[in-house]
DNA sequence: ACACTGACCACTG
DNA sequence: CCAGTGGCCAGTG
């Protein structure tokens, strides 16, 4: 399942490849899916396919956060606070919109998903 | 058809 | 050390 590289989806499909397979309690960045797909440059755009997910149950985007564990995207979710909630339901513990020891539950897909 | 923007990140000066 | 800017993709005005 770690081939994305090797076929050439659109880059939004990878991205919620990347995301579903998120374990619960844990959490990744932007960035860190960018990089995973070859596109460091492109973290905004992987925001931005979260975006497009409006509301997708299978799309977990509540587990991803910014580079400083910031819970930037809580703001497009149907309430703010869902993202967090979430988060602390799942055992990861957010306070003030960020999660805390983010490197501790960090899920860094090159790593995880490392061929 | 052009330009700007957007849930970002890393590198320069 | 803080501030500025570039870069990537796609959608919208």
């Amino acid at each position: 399942m770690a081939h994305f590289s090797r076929v050439k989806e659109n880059f939004f499909t990878m991205v919620y490849a990347v995301v579903k397979l998120i374990p619960p309690g844990r959490v990744t960045s932007y960035g860190a899916i960018a990089a995973y797909l070859g596109a460091k440059g492109s973290a905004r755009m992987v925001g931005w396919a979260m975006n497009a997910t409006h509301n997708l149950p299978d799309v977990p985007a509540h587990r991803v956060v910014n580079r400083q564990g910031l819970l930037t995207g809580k703001h497009h979710f149907a309430a703010p606070e869902e993202m967090a909630g979430l988060l602390a339901a799942e055992g990861v513990p957010v306070k003030d919109d960020r999660v805390q020891e983010f490197s501790k539950f960090f899920w860094d897909p090159a790593v995880e998903l490392a061929l």
